[in-house]
DNA sequence: TAGTGTCACAACGAAAAGTTGTGACTCGCC
DNA sequence: GGCGAGTCACAACTTTTCGTTGTGACACTA
């Protein structure tokens, strides 16, 4: 199926003849005909018929015309996507299971009219600052903060998130029935994280509450991705990992996986909005309201975070 | 944009690069990236990082890739709505503003699973059930019974909306703040309906409640379309019109315009499904159990049907 | 019946897209 | 370091597709 033939079906249908339709299109009547008929052939089925004052859609060209024009319309997504200038507003999320993901599909929901693209840029806060400069992204959510680092001019960030961690245990963990644990009673234990890549924001921020707290974040083991985590985490009476509050993670009800509140203090994870402060997308700044106004910033006592929170 | 060359950059993008696509493909590894380089091109935007290992997603890629499956969905959507042998369901409304349309997006939200199109045939019941037997669509909504009718032999139809009908006044109307209206109340009044087609079923029933209960049917003057005959009738305080209980018309806050119920008799609308008994479509026997569970009869007495309801 | 509009078919030339052949480059291994 | 095996890109050639021009059949209208 070629989309010039389904445009041209459409500029046909409207107009109700074949010349007319031509003019539209700048091409000749021949031309408009020509790819009606290849269309129809390559469907399988009349579109028109064909009469001495024009064409007129049959039962299939009627069924198909919606199809036709939706076609078109996503078609025209799928080119502002990317097409420089004009492009949907785009955001790395840095993992699409975290709190910033989720952030965005509400935001998606509230706001249906903004194109929206989520990326994963697979970034670390360098890499990802260096894209939103380059424009390629238009903001990314990352842990730091303007006091903590030198940023290149242009880019301004601002703190949006301020998201509390869970631990996650299996039914026969030792904590598997508490309402909440404090850090210091998981002193011992193991903190299961495999594939937390080295030297990453992320694994900064487990390796400085683990030398707070005294506990062991224990990245050995084989990476077979996040579902076998949980199936081990699930099984297991030792092992528990910690994720974000508002993250989503998904498991078979077999599991019985549970989500501890971790207090006294709280490890919170301190996440900000980075974007580029000449970035012209209008889209951003309702991004940026939306983000303020879902802003919950931690209270001030009972919250640990990390030196550069 | 190219279909062919989505498809091929969804291919690409799954296989991680050209080589193996190209085989999925059945093309060589040059045709592949030849199609990526002309969409790339086309875009305006480079999609894949090429290495000596395959072809990685941009961010410009990653953002494309979402809208490039939705639109390979969808173009296997508007070929399946016609495609003979697996065609989409598609039922003639008559016409879009009236109960049996109502009802159909109704079934159609709570069952979205099923592929629907729903086409206006204009055509009477003899065309519209010559359609059915021919198989160019589905099923039909019209006012014929078995009894009143000679049908094709594998033409069924069952009565499936009973539909009262309403008056529909300006704020200067006499009865435009009657909570009801009788038929007999009517007689001398004007109930307008230009355009209405002679012949027709629809023209049919109005002249037989007309005549049964002294109206007068005024068909006559310019047919300016629907929106028009709203304005008019907002806007007079003589004209009125009738219209199914459950039909939609929209029109501007202004107008004020108002449905009065018509009571004792309340002129009932009946419809039918008409459908050819062989038609194997697995949705069409969906579409008539839905119908079935929808079905609310006319009562007995205190209504009013044309002598073929 | 002549005139004017419709769309379709045929022939031709231009453009596009596929294939084959080849080269540049990267990675891993010896 | 050099070599083999993999990647993708470029060039040349062939085939197919697509648009144009020219023309014809057909229907409605005056």
């Amino acid at each position: 199926m070629d989309l010039d033939a389904v445009r041209t079906f459409v500029a046909a249908a409207d107009a109700g003849q074949f010349q007319e339709a031509a003019v539209a299109l700048s091409i000749t009547q021949q031309a408009v005909s020509k790819r009606v008929a290849a269309l129809e052939k390559d469907l399988g089925a009349r579109l028109f018929t064909r009469t001495a004052r024009g064409a007129r859609l049959t039962v299939d060209g009627q069924a198909f015309l919606p199809h036709a024009r939706e076609l078109l319309r996503v078609a025209e997504r799928a080119d502002a996507s990317v097409r420089p200038g004009r492009r949907a507003l785009r955001v790395d999320v840095v993992n699409r299971r975290i709190a910033p993901a989720v952030l965005l599909q509400d935001f998606y929901r509230r706001h249906p009219e903004i194109e929206l693209d989520v990326v994963t840029l697979d970034a670390d806060v360098d890499g990802a600052t260096a894209a939103v400069e380059a424009g390629t992204v238009d903001a990314t959510f990352h842990g730091v903060t303007v006091a903590a680092r030198h940023l290149p001019g242009a880019i301004t960030t601002a703190r949006v998130i301020d998201e509390p961690h869970q631990l996650l245990v299996g039914p026969g963990h030792p904590f598997a029935n508490a309402r909440a644990v404090m850090p210091a009673q998981l002193a011992g234990h193991r903190i299961w994280m495999p594939g937390l890549a080295p030297r990453t924001e992320v694994a900064a921020y487990y390796a400085e509450f683990a030398a707070v707290f005294g506990l062991t974040i224990d990245v050995v083991g084989p990476v077979f991705g996040n579902e076998a985590l949980l199936a081990e985490i699930a099984d297991s009476s030792a092992l528990a990992t910690l994720v974000g509050e508002s993250s989503r993670y998904l498991w078979p009800d077999s599991y019985d996986l549970r989500r501890i509140p971790v207090r006294a203090p709280a490890p919170v994870y301190p996440l900000s909005l980075i974007w580029r402060r000449d970035n012209p997308h209008p889209a951003l700044g309702t991004l940026r309201r939306y983000l303020d106004t879902r802003r919950v910033a931690a209270p001030d006592t009972g919250v640990w975070l990390p030196n550069w929170g």
